[in-house]
DNA sequence: ACGGTATTTCTAGAATATTCGAAATAGTAT
DNA sequence: ATACTATTTCGAATATTCTAGAAATACCGT
């Protein structure tokens, strides 16, 4: 994981159809879900979804699949695992708690 | 939390220099970083700076503090926390694993 | 009041993203 | 081959975001 890969990531789930999109792959699980399924649920032409799809999967977020003439999407939860990690990476480093306050932590 | 404000915070850290800014308020932790030391260690413009921070503070990740002239800017862990948990929400639902590929599972 | 430092607002140009109909492609079944 | 279904690409209009200089505001020290 690095900086614009998270950033990349971050910015696809930025979107609310996007957004709609994984959520709904993320609650079907491994079985996943193919595009006219998601068409369906979601209400989006198929030309806006294909573009948005296009972006979850450039990012890593969303795997397809091949299924004859069907295409099924799945969640790709590693990659937003990673992302999280990435954004906690070296919290609070430098900053020693015992240093601080120490008057008002001993008032509580 | 809902589906408009965990957009609005993935949308906000989907930006590089949101992220730098994000991320380096991780780091300094509860002390916080003044817009000036930001600056400084980012080597961005007032101008643009100002611009992003208002988007995260909009976004309810970063909050402000003034302190005489200066503002101290803090990340705001909990706000993460709730994209996060809002991401993984109802993940898996309707899927049960005991009943996905018995033959599969017998062989490992 | 004045000078200096910190930060924000204004502005407008440039860049990027979003939408979706129509046409194209790919794969299945008859 | 033809018809049908699933999905993608193209293209162009529209909308949003990003950038950063210049001007404005705010606050402190003298």
């Amino acid at each position: 994981m690095n900086r614009k890969i998270a950033a990349r990531c971050l910015a696809e789930l930025g979107n609310l159809t996007r957004l709609d999109i994984y959520r709904l792959l993320v609650r079907a699980g491994p079985p996943g879900l193919n595009i006219t399924d998601i068409q369906t649920r979601l209400d989006v032409p198929a030309s806006t979804l294909a573009f948005h799809l296009r972006g979850l999967v450039g990012a890593g977020l969303v795997t397809q699949e091949k299924k004859g003439r069907t295409v099924i999407c799945r969640a790709q939860y590693e990659r937003m695992d990673g992302v999280v990690t990435f954004l906690r990476e070296h919290c609070c480093e430098g900053f020693d708690s015992d240093l601080v306050a120490p008057l008002a932590r001993r008032a509580s």
